[in-house]
DNA sequence: CTAAGTTATTTGTATGAGTAAAGAGCTGAG
DNA sequence: CTCAGCTCTTTACTCATACAAATAACTTAG
């Protein structure tokens, strides 16, 4: 039943296409609830109304209302029906509402507000990284940052390696729960860079500043590490207030 | 369609016996993964095995899964089954993981990582707070303050002053996403004190520490407010570890 | 007017049948 | 031997239907 050591890099879970029905109701709603179609209080119509409506069988239905309820956006009880729950028990930080957000056109407000928790951990995040790195972790970095200089950020191969750049600073600061609301807040923030790549290429080159960053964590360099990743992601939030305006 | 304006304080959505039999498999199948009866890279008994197994009916144990599955902790798919999902895309933040977390008689790391995300996030909440407090959140955390004062943490309506004091700090940094994480952190917190109130009832008063910090908010002092909270968070620390190692 | 009991509506649970996806294994060509 | 393609088989996924449980709203006795 144990399973085996080396699944974890086996390809994605699920392409953009192939997604369950189950699964695609949730986002719908998900996205509809995200973007105010539906208002905290609201609530839906009966279950076999909607799922006829939606044309998909009630088991179908109740599934995907369960994948809401377990993120907290609905709450269902006999008699009363499934009501939309107040904005203050959405679970803000769960990868998939994020993704849902910005499906919706988020607010400028939620941007501003997701930056202005970036810059509350990722330093910290960083500040850990510098004192905990091991040899591994630096020989990543480095591979990333050099793969991200060949081929820049416009290409897929070089987002990528900017991903990989990010995420093993994370793991090398070893903590569970950081690691998961950092991830969230990066996957958050890549829209976000997809957002503002619609209305014009990113003209600065983000090369510099990554590798203040990643000199200092190599260094083990606590303070300048931390400083580094304040000003990368000052920088960021400047790139995106500029094509917010735009 | 639109709610009504002030269902927000209704009773609590669900008492502790009257759970749905999807919530209560849910609850089981995540606190036993939580505590590695299942680990990563497991494959969970086929659907009619197991839900013959739990004695519950297949429609059940799945709209189970979709639970665990929107939190991240297991993944299904045809042919290959319901797999335990690694570690890193567990959703560590969720409240109800977090909840399972702690049934499940968390690792003393685990308790460590929380303390530490806690006190890289609550003293800059505290900071904002100080920032951006309106004088209903100031009567509001006078009010839960002096209830707390009144009947102790050793009641239950003292300890829900308490929840209510860190809560309206919450409110006042005015920033949804840091909401729902600091929140989240909160009542593990909470179930740490319980978890720690076992051994020995907590000899030091909780009152001074949080007067400084009402007083810095109230005051608006953004670095006095920052330090009380970070002050608040190392006591909070400090007990607990006493209590780890008693 | 109050409180206890009744009713009606909505979600929750159960079951069985049939569909679709995806890995395993086979087959045959190179 | 290697590998592409096909079939096969296992598993979750979807659907339809019936019945159970919960509870808000109503009704009625006091």
């Amino acid at each position: 039943m144990r399973g085996d050591p080396g699944f974890e890099d086996i390809k994605l879970p699920l392409a953009s296409g192939s997604r369950r029905i189950h699964g695609s109701v949730a986002r719908d709603l998900g996205i509809a609830i995200l973007a105010g179609r539906y208002a905290p209080g609201d609530v839906l119509p009966g279950e076999i109304e909607f799922s006829e409506q939606l044309k998909v069988s009630r088991t179908a239905y109740r599934e995907a209302v369960r994948i809401l309820s377990a993120k907290g956006l609905v709450e269902s009880r006999p008699r009363t029906g499934t009501r939309v729950t107040q904005r203050s028990r959405w679970n803000l930080l769960d990868p998939d509402i994020l993704a849902w957000a910005f499906e919706a056109e988020p607010s400028e407000t939620f941007i501003r507000d997701l930056f202005e928790l970036r810059m509350i951990v990722e330093p910290a995040a960083a500040a850990l990284a510098a004192e905990r790195r091991s040899g591994l972790d630096i020989s990543r970095m480095g591979h990333a940052l050099e793969e991200m200089g060949r081929y820049g950020l416009a290409t897929e191969i070089g987002r990528a390696a900017d991903q990989a750049f990010h995420n093993t600073i994370l793991e090398a600061a070893r903590n569970g729960p950081l690691m998961a609301l950092s991830s969230s807040i990066a996957a958050a923030v890549t829209w976000t860079t997809i957002f503002k790549q619609r209305r014009s290429a990113l003209p600065r080159d983000p090369m510099p500043d990554h590798r203040v960053l990643y000199e200092a964590i190599v260094a083990g360099d606590v303070e300048a590490a931390r400083a580094a990743m304040t000003e990368l992601v000052r920088l960021a939030l400047a790139d995106t207030e500029l094509s917010l305006k735009a």
